[in-house]
DNA sequence: AAAATAGTGTCTATGAGACACTATAGT
DNA sequence: ACTATAGTGTCTCATAGACACTATTTT
């Protein structure tokens, strides 16, 4: 911490006179050299149908004005990284208490032209439901990413508006969005993340289009129900209804419980697990929202 | 970049009178707000016998001097972190042109008691004939990792001397292992980490005995066997001799190529592969060196 | 010969893909 | 009745673990 006059800096339980290091810190000079500008850049993404979408704003100040940016802002000189990149998320997109995870730093010394300024990366994932609505023409926008799947074509992301045009990003904020998309997919593995995507309950197609569109390619339809299911972390609810066709069960997200794995029958599980008789009805007839299968 | 006078910073094709930029940027003042410093901390790892070690530098300067603590410095205002990193390495353990790779930033505001500093960190991965060779008592010593695998118990990464003693390490930098540690772990499974704690040729009882280090825990011998070849990214060459038992093949990695996997014979290989008939002998004997068991 | 390690072949359990089939809604 | 989607049962294939067995060295 910065040793300002006026501002006790030391740590409760350390009293100055005794501390080996206080005739240091107390001669020491952190403006002794030149030092960078520290920032945070929040890639926040949601799923709209089939494809992954992220928040951007439009610079309005000089440094590539104009042009789309990935929110973000300065780190204050007291405060924690992962709270600054909530703060920006909540100024820039009013978003809070949403899943954020760092994932790299950007440091190129000729990445901004004002001045020196290191990039602490941040994704960001929330379901539509919490996603900022935006307006068709404002300083805040969303856009589809467009990305190779694994399978397909190398190629870098791109991002493009409602009619399939690019929109170039300012700085290197493209190189920031790949690089967030890949780990959102390598997280995808075996992590929780296909879950923040989505609202409390949600079904089963539901995940699974999720996971295609963060991975950029379809996934087989049986053994993603069959993976899913054997995590043993979802409930099941009542049952809700899209478009057309059989209503489909709606689960809820509860996290790997320890009581669970242990008691696994050999055989096919016969109890119809958690009662759907008692419960039966209520289908929920959700809106048709960002379905567009 | 930082503006100083009797320093061009703009970049090569871009004209100060034509740029809409220029007036914005001859203004700016990076001063105006305070900035935090930036360091690298690197954590030098690789593997001894069947423990994974890594390279600490004795503190000499008050803050938490005699602690032992990551090599680490900060980062240069028009250097590049990886370059900071390498530069780092190269200081503070005479390593050059090994593997590194940044995982993550740690940046919480009493991390170091002088002021603000946010340390980006990075592994590096070398094997044991360029880790650096370090005194009895010196300023800058070699040490064993201890942490479970996802086997074991819960608990955080130790690093313990010689005598099994555990040595506290300066500032968050338990923590930093303790990440660095997860992030090998989790690459070890498809990437080519593994390679990077070897000399150029190796056996494969050797390859295990790496991965078996970073995992923290024992692996199916034949499967790992199977997975290693499958992998088409070894390339045999003669044999080396351990202290006792049947000599081992020795292999060299050669990326993965594009033409090999594709043509794949359905049945067993019936091909003897690199013919070992003409080159059959030089039955390299390498001194025991760091084998242990 | 005995000990020790390297490497192969085979059996089995598990998980993914493929496919057929049933179930439940709207039209 | 027809269509469209949700969900289940089964077959096959690929991979990992287990285990037995062979191979090649030192002592």
């Amino acid at each position: 911490m910065i040793r300002k006059p006026g501002r006790e800096t030391v740590p409760p339980g350390i009293r100055l006179d005794e501390d080996p290091d206080a005739e240091f810190l107390r001669r020491y000079d952190p403006t002794a050299f030149p030092r960078p500008s520290v920032a945070v850049d929040v890639v926040l993404l949601t799923v709209r149908g089939r494809e992954l979408h992220l928040l951007l704003v439009r610079r309005s100040k000089p440094p590539e004005a104009g042009k789309w940016a990935l929110p973000g802002g300065f780190v204050g000189i007291d405060e924690d990284l992962d709270a600054a990149a909530n703060r920006v998320l909540d100024e820039k997109a009013g978003v809070r208490g949403v899943f954020v995870e760092q994932f790299h730093t950007f440091g190129k010394p000729e990445r901004d032209r004002r001045m020196r300024i290191i990039s602490v990366a941040y994704f960001a994932l929330v379901d539509l439901g919490r996603f900022p609505v935006v307006g068709a023409e404002g300083n805040v926008r969303s856009a589809a990413i467009r990305m190779p799947g694994k399978d397909g074509p190398c190629g870098s992301a791109e991002v493009v508006d409602e009619a399939g045009r690019s929109l170039p990003l300012a700085f290197d904020h493209a190189a920031i969005l790949e690089t967030a998309v890949r780990q959102v997919r390598a997280r995808l593995r075996d992590a929780s993340v296909g879950f923040e995507l989505l609202p409390e309950t949600f079904t089963l197609p539901e995940l699974q289009q999720v996971h295609e569109a963060i991975a950029g390619e379809p996934t087989n339809k049986d053994s993603f129900r069959r993976r899913m299911v054997g995590l043993d972390v979802l409930e099941p609810t009542g049952a809700t209804r899209q478009f057309v066709g059989r209503p489909a069960m709606l689960y809820r997200y509860v996290g790997p419980s320890e009581s669970r794995r242990s008691t696994r029958l050999p055989g096919k599980l016969t109890s119809p697990g958690p009662e759907r008789g008692p419960d039966p009805g209520r289908p929920i007839r959700k809106p048709p929202a960002g379905r567009i299968r």
